[in-house]
DNA sequence: CTGAAAGCGCTTACAG
DNA sequence: CTGAAAGCGCTTACAG
């Protein structure tokens, strides 16, 4: 059996009361104890239990999500996978409380973060915006002690304890690379969808994969056609696109929009049908690949990243080490042979 | 707050000691008392603490993973994460112990299941092998009631609770897939190497490989190389293979061995290099994916196979729901562009 | 500055 | 068949 409390009081001839304080650092704890104590736990190789923990300090953690609201799907998809975790059973001692704000509006953003305090918060994860407004309010929350991850789209040069998503530069790379293994010998240009270039992952994704196609011979990007995370919008400039650049040959969809992206190649004869890429794996985009419109899928996991914001912020909050690796989120590829089952 | 036990207690009338019989299906309790405890409990919407139930019941769940020794880096890796989880300090109340077989030896195999019952051991985690001494072995831990899942290299029709594992056969269409698309017009043979024919996985994986490769025009497979995981082999029996037949343009390496054959493919003179694709992603693949050598690497990874082969058997043991997706393995495709970093 | 005691939500003997 | 009480490993007031 592994050493309690109870066994590190016996063995340092301090009480439990005590030893609890040095354990959590609390003040008016004489050095000569501090240390009776240190050594004992040392000796006896003593491992706090956090869930024993936990369950005597009554209070439940409330972790608070923000996010933006709006049609992107992968947005919504995280909100699902957030939802899902809040009514889980297991997760007892544990609140999850999920906010969403205007798309693209750093302010509204702030406005809600500012909103929270440690007496009803515990930690927060948020899909940071690049704005003057959200970086004080990410000090703000770091000056209270509240952990925070941002989460999907980060702004490293903003106070935050971690990051947890892809990143987007390499993602960029890897569907450019996709794009031209695929392509072979073939030559021409490349056309490129994004939802806005005031985005930092779609800016992001568009560096990788630019700076990968420069340096294959034979193919070039066109301008990005910005089709704000909008079906029909991305339709329609699509549509221009394909008809007035004949030599398209390639297409890498950085954002959302997949729906009217789909519907613009099923409308082509067969055999002017570029290579496509797209990101975000999701009903339509799966069977886009299923029907050969679609070459690859890049995809993150909605599902991994918000149990993995939640655990960061568990562990930050509770002093405890992470799992190495367990929160590392990868950038997948999908073609029609590695689609997972659809139920997931 | 949740309600608990004592909430239950006082809105049903009856004692936490029956509510708890009734709440852990033990004989005992009258009809009418199973009644009133469930219909408070479902009025009350009562959801039972887990991890306060571990902390009462004093006695930790031993879980006990039963996997090949021997070269292959893939079982090695396995073992490592098995170890990293075993020493984890969250893992409070929860054993973890690990039994290295002979590899492609069912009797050994059968005959450590065989030392298994529910004295020692919660439940089981086991990479299964073919063979009739095995599926005795899991019919009787099932008689037992110990829960049971299979890891890496399943086999459907023994008995087993669960299987954490990819699909093989999806990984050897994948691999086949993305060669062909790398490969374009080119025509030509194809080199396979695995590891034994007798192993489930990599008879799946060729399975698969072949049906896609069958239906692409120009390309034909060679009979596989069996490489036994060894290093030295593959590298001899390929660089024989390679000479013999200049028609080779691509490589599958669905096995372990990726040294030799790494070694081969760099001292080729690279216009004649193959497109290659292998499995598993090591210090080894990682370095020939950067070098050019190799294309792609399939991979699945064993730090998740492991969390979630526990977390399945502690569901089982609890009668707790699992999380949707959290615990599918995916088969991951690796460009050099998307390779994690490198701590991993 | 330190410790004894009650309590978190359960389970487990032990009485009745 | 049912319930009161002790205990799991911690934390939190409350005394001293």
């Amino acid at each position: 059996m592994r050493p309690t409390l109870k066994d590190v009081a016996r063995h340092s001839g301090v009480s439990i009361a005590t030893i609890d304080r040095v354990l959590n650092q609390r003040p008016g704890v004489r050095q000569e104890m501090v240390d009776r104590v240190e050594t004992a736990m040392a000796q006896l190789g003593y491992v706090r239990d956090i869930s024993a923990a936990d369950l005597s300090r009554r209070q439940a953690s409330r972790f608070v999500f923000v996010i933006p609201d709006g049609p992107n799907s992968f947005m919504q998809r995280l909100a699902a996978e957030i939802e899902t975790l809040r009514q889980f059973p297991s997760n007892n001692r544990m609140e999850i409380v999920l906010h969403k704000v205007p798309p693209f509006d750093g302010g509204a953003l702030a406005r809600v973060l500012n909103q929270l305090n440690p007496d009803t918060c515990s930690g927060v994860a948020v899909v940071a915006a690049e704005a003057i407004a959200v970086r004080d309010a990410l000090a703000r929350l770091k000056a209270l002690s509240l952990p925070v991850v941002t989460l999907v789209s980060d702004v490293p040069a903003f106070p935050r304890d971690a990051y947890v998503g892809i990143d987007n530069v390499a993602a960029g790379r890897t569907a450019a690379r996709l794009l031209g293994r695929f392509l072979g010998e073939r030559k021409g240009k490349i056309a490129l969808v994004a939802g806005s270039m005031l985005v930092r992952d779609h800016v992001e994704r568009r560096m990788g994969f630019e700076q990968v196609i420069a340096e294959t011979p034979g193919l070039d990007c066109l301008p990005v056609l910005e089709g704000r995370d909008d079906s029909r919008l991305v339709q329609r400039m699509l549509k221009e696109c394909l008809s007035s650049h004949p030599e398209i040959v390639g297409l890498y969809n950085m954002g959302a929009g997949n729906r009217g992206l789909i519907e613009t190649l099923s409308a082509l004869p067969p055999t002017r049908r570029p290579q496509v890429v797209v990101h975000e794996l999701s009903e339509h985009s799966r069977l886009a690949l299923n029907e050969g419109l679609v070459d690859a899928i890049i995809h993150q996991d909605a599902g991994h990243e918000v149990r993995s914001a939640l655990r960061i912020l568990k562990a930050r909050i509770d002093k405890t080490p992470l799992l190495q690796g367990q929160d590392q989120i990868r950038i997948e590829i999908y073609l029609n042979e590695n689609l997972p089952s659809a139920t997931s």
